[in-house]
DNA sequence: GGTCTGCCAACTGTCAACAGTTTGCAGTTG
DNA sequence: CAACTGCAAACTGTTGACAGTTGGCAGACC
């Protein structure tokens, strides 16, 4: 209903819904995004192939894509692995989201009509969970079937915000960067749940954040966010038990990243 | 015979270098970004396929890892194609770009050793064209046929110089953003000659973005960097003749972008 | 002469079968 | 009884062949 495009809307459309190398790369994407593949699970390709009604061939093909997208893990003459994130890797990848969100900013407050930032003040106030996959920006460069599933975890809302916030900026390069990895963290972070507190206080920040957007005051908007996104972090990486990496290795000089 | 992964190192290990997919991944990697493939060009499976010794099926699974990259432009039931850049689509990379290298620049602040960041100034100074691929940031996290090739294009020194520096903030997940990034703006860029005086002037600014980033002044170096950037760009917009677009919109409230 | 229609060739998308590798287990041996 | 060796099953990697679609070309028709 909302932004998704909803493919029940024509049997013919159903049936020439792209090949079926694209709809088992869709299909596959979700059954990792909603667990139905848990993370570490190895993937058997005929198994899968025949659940699925396909060949191998198609089914090979879409697991070299979802690699790519960091999704599934190739081991040589093993298999696909769906993708277990290292604490350090989460970590990465959360740097990387800040570091397209910070520069979307900027853009968005440079570009986005005033009714585009209004719109998004909806997105906070239904903040209930009922509310079904909304995820896809308006101009998903990706592919078609790249949404986020319907299972409501409990970073759904928070990124879905952020991805339409990110898409304002008009970039679909960055916004499809930032889609990516915002799967990425979905896969990582689908069972970490937040503090009620953290809850709260991220609203907070989101609406602070937003009122700053919509004023375009880019220096209070970046600052918000960048803060919002920190607390987020540490946040996270509280509820797994790590202590945050961006303290630590200011203090040693070398070693501390040079074996990676 | 042409780009091959260099066999001669030894017989056994050429054998056991990856699958054929990935082989062949890299290869066709390696003649898309040379121009061997030209952009627009479209791909024909079979031929390919036989003049390089290898089947269809791994072929069509490199190509579909490479159009994940976006190097490569599917169309159904027509095949994959070099991927043609818009004007737009560069600038979109181009911000891209400039989002992941401004936050990188933090964390190199904060986390790289000073042995590290004196080692960048050599890139600065063997400007020679003649320095081989040293495009490789010390932890790809791509896969290993992931480089940069040894034609010397006009952007090839000025990438490696930027991904080096991206490398050492220690963020993987950055690093590989940057590097497809970086391969998208050199596909899309490779034809494309610089003036002599925006060649001085690069590498000005260089040496004073390093100077800052010796010194760790953060403030000076995201804002020299950022110059350097918006520079680089508006010079290649004026060399493909195209007027920038990240002064026009500010005024127009709308209907700038919406349409994309 | 221009345009439209129907056929044909080329190519992509898909499938089923073959070959090589890995892993786990059973048997054997010290 | 523990550890090592060899085998076998399962699975991935690869291949060649089949079917459906697309685009172009020739011929007919207006």
């Amino acid at each position: 209903m909302t932004v998704t495009p909803q493919p029940e809307s024509d049997a013919r459309a159903a049936i020439h819904r792209g090949t079926v190398s694209r709809q088992t790369e869709a299909i596959l994407r979700d059954m990792v995004l909603d667990g139905t593949l848990a993370p570490g699970e190895r993937l058997n390709e005929v198994t899968i192939a025949d659940s699925l009604g396909v060949s191998r061939g198609p089914l090979r093909e879409a697991i070299q894509k979802l690699a790519g997208e960091g999704l599934l893990q190739l081991k040589s003459h093993r298999g696909a692995f769906v993708r277990k994130y290292e604490p350090r890797e989460i970590i990465e990848a959360y740097e990387l989201r800040i570091a397209l969100e910070l520069y979307a900013v900027r853009l968005v407050i440079e570009r986005a009509d005033d009714e585009s930032l209004a719109a998004l003040r909806v997105l906070l106030e239904t903040d209930a969970p009922g509310t079904p996959g909304t995820t896809i920006p308006p101009t998903p460069p990706l592919d078609p079937g790249a949404e986020v599933p319907r299972t409501a975890g409990p970073y759904v809302a928070e990124l879905d915000f952020h991805q339409r916030m990110v898409s304002l900026s008009g970039n679909s390069a960055i916004t499809a960067a930032a889609l990516k990895v915002n799967h990425r963290l979905y896969l990582a972070l689908t069972h970490t749940e937040r503090t009620q507190a953290r809850r709260e206080h991220a609203n907070d920040e989101h609406l602070a954040f937003l009122d700053a957007l919509c004023d375009r005051r880019t220096a209070d908007a970046t600052r918000l966010l960048e803060e919002h996104l920190q607390a987020s972090l540490a946040n996270t990486l509280s509820v797994l038990g790590l202590e945050p990496l961006t303290s630590t290795h200011r203090s040693t000089p070398s070693e501390d990243l040079h074996h990676a």
